[in-house]
DNA sequence: ATCTATGGCAAGCCGA
DNA sequence: TCGGCTTGCCAT
């Protein structure tokens, strides 16, 4: 059947077609449905048509899940990277959505509203271990027939008729409780089967069989058997199992880059696609495989342009949009994976609610809608904007390179290329410029996943083996589901309740100490106050992972932390009333600690491991940056009550713990003879130490304290003022690490940056004290320069002077203050500008009312010099204090100067 | 629909 | 006029 790689497109819409009819019989009887056994096996696999669900598939990768309505199971999607087609699988096993209740069978037969639901299945009493209260408790698992009826429906699902109903019945004598009835049922499944999207899968005879990679399991051995041997062995089982996540192969994905585009009559407006009132006039579809073709619409009294396309773009014209549509949908069926920047909101959005306005049948249409995403219903779409928007994923896996997202900002970040400018709307454009427009964008679209070797869709392959989530939620949701997730895996696989939130905390509690910002909920890290100056020779040691550490030395977890024994209160967590279970290890210790080692002591060096084939490197680099996006958030969740194990004593021990390594690692320096000029939070900058002094530092850590701690680098010089959060520092190579400088931020304008720059490539010449002095002359004729153009009114384009500041919230959500981004936008609104949070405004300040002005209004005569030379002189200053220079001094003398 | 945390700085607003 | 507060941007 794999052999047969090409299928008719008839012959695929029948199986669809086939399948929908199948659907809706049974939809309409319920009673359709079988018992476990081996007939269903069969039975299912049948229905499927037996292409499209395979009773016997070579190793396949796991990469969706979902639940088919109509069928009354879940569907799992797996490509097979042979033919590069997906697969379904449907679920024979008999598995159904059920919640856990403390209310017994006895009493919930009483309650009519289970017991009739349309969807009630049955009960049974299974024991779990409940982990916030130490002890093992029976609960009733009551199944359903049909997930909606669990929990989804805003009314009348058992999660909320159990606990409605109990006291109608019963009285208030029980305080009724329901566990897991908030998870969806394809990851309830995930969770149950022990499935791992992101690896592989055989399907032999209907069973789904877990596929082992030879190669990587003797990787994981060696692992798990040398490297790690030494380690505290109740981690070793959850090493190996991340290993096992991590070493697998990652299969090549054939896919496609699309984007439309869509006539408008209003020039500035874009249409609505809910509307999808207007025509589809041109596609892109940029693939895998190399195809790269522009779907055009031919229209009434459009200009051809020159259509000199490179041999590899084929150019298609269309009469009819209905056909261009069918094009396109034909492509959705046919590349397992679909790529798009916004296609979500947009693209896919358009071409759904279009095809319906064409006539098009709902079963003919490739795109299934949610509430706010667009899935396919044959391969997986993958909306590179939902991805990129991911704070986590901008901070950590792209280390801030694009500030906005949008396909031009991402693209000139990432790969260095852009959009095409339009200078006259699209639906004016001829069809050579309106093709070159979408195909480029598509193009950046499809670049954006191969760049790299295929960084992108390495990551999402490694995070959704992490998570244990379909590839689709994996790239639109954030950290702390993926987080949850897993949790949520961990607990199903020992047997563990997952506890409620409510219950965590009130059972934990909440936190102890005063946070110093005001409105936060604990107390965080400690900064040293710096020492002002210059300092050669400085060192700069850090805790690797201090936090995930810690969460893995001191066992931290909504378990452990405030735990039920009275014999582990003596074990406390210093400056504050907390205490942690010396009995057992919490998930999170476990999970969280097992990543962070394998990060630190496997990943992270063998990404640099110039031994290893290239290849295998680059695979451990997405591997490594893929556990740092992990790991930095694995603290903050703790704190976060969005998080469905939130636990502020354990986010606050955590810090607190946090804080006492620090100093009592400055007071082990100071015994040593060591000089700490600066630290934050995990960070110590040591002047001039000693090769000894770092070594015995680091022993001391290790040994004390169970810390890693080591050198990060080492600074020719570092430059400190007595801000907090604010130097600069010069490595070995030259290079310069500006850190929370004011002429380092974004905001700030151009004019004022450039001159700053200036400074900093002085300062990276300066190797000694002696020639510092030097550079202290170069920096004052700077600055003076700086002063004067600003003085005389000389700089070039007024665009350099614009300030660029976001709009935290839309312009009239500011009640408490009006900032002068947001009187700058109530300008811009007033020109009739729709302006929304997320929007940077550029503004300038002038001398008149109300002293600010967007940029693309002002003129250079309007200009409030003084209000620049201000900026200049605090922006400066941050710099010149440490090197004892005054600002007023640099340009008195420039006035001298003109005097003699 | 989506959401990891706290600490720190600079600027400007705004009420006492 | 002063100082607390809001806002945005950044460090870790």
């Amino acid at each position: 059947m794999l052999q047969k790689k090409q299928r008719s497109l008839d012959e695929f819409y029948s199986l669809f077609k086939e399948s929908s009819e199948i659907e809706s019989n049974v939809s309409t009887s319920p009673d359709n449905f079988l018992e476990e056994g081996e007939e269903q096996e069969e039975m299912v696999v049948e229905e499927a048509g037996g292409e499209l669900a395979p009773a016997n598939l070579p190793p396949s990768y796991l990469v969706s899940a979902g639940y088919d309505g109509s069928r009354g199971v879940v569907y799992l999607k797996l490509y097979e990277p042979t033919s590069q087609r997906i697969y379904f699988w449907y679920d024979n096993t008999g598995h159904r959505p059920y919640l856990l209740t403390n209310v017994p069978p006895e009493e919930l037969e009483k309650l009519e509203r289970v017991v009739n639901h349309p969807s009630f299945d049955h009960f049974e009493v299974v024991e779990k271990y409940d982990a916030l209260y130490d002890r093992n408790i029976k609960v009733t698992k009551v199944v359903a027939k049909d997930p909606l009826a669990i929990g989804g429906r805003p009314r009348g699902c058992l999660r909320d008729i159990i606990p409605e109903d109990y006291p109608l019945v019963f009285g208030n004598s029980r305080d009724v409780k329901v566990w897991e009835a908030a998870i969806k049922y394809y990851q309830c499944y995930i969770y149950d089967r022990a499935l791992q999207p992101g690896m592989p899968y055989k399907i032999e005879n209907g069973k789904l069989i877990p596929y082992s990679h030879d190669d990587s399991e003797k990787n994981i051995r060696k692992i798990v058997d040398e490297f790690f041997r030494g380690e505290s062995s109740d981690l070793l089982p959850y090493l190996e199992f991340w290993a096992r996540l991590l070493e697998y192969p990652a299969p090549k994905m054939r896919r496609v880059a699309l984007d439309i585009e869509v006539y408008s009559p209003v020039a500035t407006r874009v249409p609505d696609p809910e509307e999808a009132s207007q025509p589809v006039i041109c596609a892109s579809l940029v693939g895998s495989d190399g195809k790269k073709r522009v779907l055009l619409l031919r229209r009434g009294g459009v200009e051809e342009g020159e259509m000199d396309f490179p041999s590899d773009v084929s150019i298609e014209f269309y009469t009819s949009e209905r056909d261009l549509l069918q094009s396109i949908f034909n492509a959705l069926n046919d590349y397992p994976f679909v790529i798009t920047f916004n296609g979500d909101d947009f693209d896919l959005n358009y071409l759904y609610h279009r095809a319906k306005n064409l006539g098009f049948a709902k079963r003919d249409v490739p795109i299934e809608r949610g509430q706010k995403i667009c899935l396919l219903k044959y391969g997986v779409h993958i909306d590179l904007y939902r991805f990129f928007l991911n704070r986590s994923i901008q901070i950590y896996a792209f280390g801030q390179k694009y500030r906005n997202v949008t396909l031009d900002e991402v693209a000139r970040a990432l790969l260095g290329r852009s959009k095409i400018e339009l200078t006259k709307p699209v639906s004016e454009l001829s069809y050579s410029e309106l093709a070159r427009y979408c195909l480029n964008d598509a193009e950046l679209t499809y670049a954006l996943t191969s760049y790299n070797d295929e960084l992108v869709m390495k990551l999402l392959i490694v995070l959704t083996r992490i998570s244990r989530m379909p590839m689709e939620d994996v790239s639109r949701q954030g950290v702390s589901k993926w987080i949850r997730s897993f949790m949520q895996y961990e607990h199903r696989r020992r047997n563990m309740l997952i506890p409620n939130s409510d219950d965590i905390i009130a059972v934990r509690g909440t936190t102890a100490t005063r946070a110093i910002i005001k409105g936060k909920k604990y107390m965080g890290a400690i900064v040293v106050r710096p020492i002002p100056g210059v300092h050669f020779n400085v060192a700069v040691m850090d805790f690797q992972s201090l936090y995930p550490s810690i969460i893995k030395v001191y066992n931290l977890g909504y378990q452990t932390v405030r735990c039920v024994h009275e014999e582990c209160r003596s074990n406390v967590v210093p400056e504050t009333p907390h205490w942690i279970c010396r009995k057992h290890r919490a998930l999170e210790s476990a999970l969280i600690g097992s990543l962070r080692d394998l990060r630190v002591k496997w990943y992270k060096p063998k990404a640099k491991d110039k031994s290893l084939p290239s290849e295998q490197r680059d695979w451990y680099n997405v591997i490594q940056s893929a556990l740092k996006v992990i790991l930095n958030a694995s603290y903050g969740v703790f704190g976060a009550e969005v998080f469905d194990l939130y636990c502020p004593p354990a986010a606050e021990a955590t810090s607190a713990i946090g804080r006492s390594i620090i100093t009592q690692t400055i007071k082990r320096a100071h015994e040593l003879g060591i000089e700490v000029i600066y630290g934050d939070t995990d960070s110590l900058f040591l002047k001039n130490p000693s090769q000894e002094q770092v070594k015995a530092l680091s022993e001391w850590a290790e040994e004390a304290l169970g810390m890693e701690l080591e050198v990060d680098k080492y600074y020719r010089y570092a430059v400190l003022s007595s801000r907090k959060k604010n130097y600069l520092g010069v490595l070995e190579d030259g290079t310069v690490d500006v850190k929370g400088l004011t002429g380092k931020k974004r905001h700030i304008p151009l004019f004022i940056k450039r001159y700053f720059d200036k400074i900093e490539d002085i300062l990276s010449r300066v190797k000694t004290p002696a020639e510092f002095e030097f550079a202290k002359r170069d920096i004052e004729k700077t600055v003076r320069e700086c002063y004067m153009k600003l003085k005389n009114r000389e700089w070039e384009d007024i665009n350099d002077l614009a300030f660029e500041v976001v709009l935290g919230k839309v312009p009239g959500a500011y009640d408490k203050t009006t900032p002068q981004h947001v009187k700058a936008a109530y300008i811009l609104q007033a020109k009739g500008i729709e302006l929304k949070a997320g929007d940077t405004i550029r503004f300038v300040k002038v001398t008149k009312e109300p002293f600010v002005k967007p940029v693309q209004l002002a003129t250079s005569k309007e200009i409030d010099v003084d209000k620049y030379i201000g900026y200049l002189r605090s922006t400066f200053d941050q710099i010149l204090d440490a090197l004892n220079l005054e600002f007023d001094e640099i340009i008195g003398l420039t006035r001298l100067e003109q005097f003699m």
